[in-house]
DNA sequence: CTTGAATAGTAAGCACGCTTATTATATATC
DNA sequence: GATATATAATAAGCGTGCTTACTATTCAAG
């Protein structure tokens, strides 16, 4: 196989994101913030009644996911459900007061964790590894898997 | 603050993972895996009858999750547990020949999600990547978390 | 032997992701 | 107007992680 530690590559990253969730965790949880609702928070901010299919895109979770997620933000007093004036499917997603002023606190939490997870990291070797992951994300966005037939129907059928 | 992706880490490790995760989980639902089932295997593939606490261990979960992941496993055929003759306390975890089957598969697949995220990035960047994530994985594992009571042992995740 | 601490495993209940199915509403077509 | 399809959100139920609390067992002191 590989000699690199390629071969770990999976395990890797699960380790490193469950490690950042977790530290993130333990930093917001003064707020009594989630990852997955800052997360949701920080999307919101920068939209400000955005619809929550529209939410649902930009994290790329499914729009169940982002019900639940945003009734619990809701019952916490992070969010608001306001109702479309024009299509009255559609909810939409404001910050409350209280969100608005956990997001700048997010933000430096963020800038932190970041900082902390790249410690001894120097920045021409941050680039790369920052460049390699966005790579990997292109790379298994593209939805069909490149030599490879294995005939498997409905795998990539529905774009 | 750096002026590259660096801000945009956490969702970018976010998003490899949630992405890596269900490439496997597609290739490998043939075979009635999740991606937490055949990381265990792995693990018991490697150091058979070994007990849950040691999984634990191995994986960095918690052992209520091994147990109820054990548990269904074992509903699902997967692995056995059996009594240690020394401790009564302690199940020893085996794999089922149909597991031992399995195990090349999963390793299989394994690489083919690796090499195809890795498409487009040259050897040299990719020792980079993964000396890289090692050392977020080290800098995060340093509990430096200040005020916190558990001064457990950290030992290494040593391979 | 008895007491008490440590360890292995589990139960209960929560968060957050998923798939599948359902309810409302909007829109396109007849 | 009536019907069919599409979209927004939700409901139900499951998998996998967590915390907290519990039982059973082992081991160390007394």
């Amino acid at each position: 196989m590989v000699s690199d530690g390629i071969d770990r590559l999976g395990f890797l990253i699960h380790d490193v994101q469950r490690l950042m969730r977790k530290r993130f965790e333990a930093r917001a949880s003064g707020l009594g913030l989630s990852s997955a609702q800052w997360r949701l928070l920080v999307r919101v901010a920068k939209e400000d009644g955005v619809a929550q299919a529209r939410l649902a895109e930009l994290l790329e979770i499914e729009p169940i996911s982002v019900s639940r997620l945003v009734d619990r933000m809701e019952e916490g007093g992070w969010i608001e459900r306001r109702p479309d004036a024009t299509d009255r499917r559609v909810r939409m997603i404001f910050l409350t007061p209280k969100a608005s002023d956990a997001y700048a606190v997010i933000k430096s939490i963020a800038g932190e964790v970041y900082e902390e997870s790249l410690v001894g990291v120097k920045p021409e070797a941050r680039r790369v590894l920052v460049e390699g992951l966005e790579a990997m994300v292109r790379n298994l966005t593209d939805d069909e898997t490149p030599s490879i037939e294995k005939a498997k129907n409905t795998e990539g059928a529905a774009a």
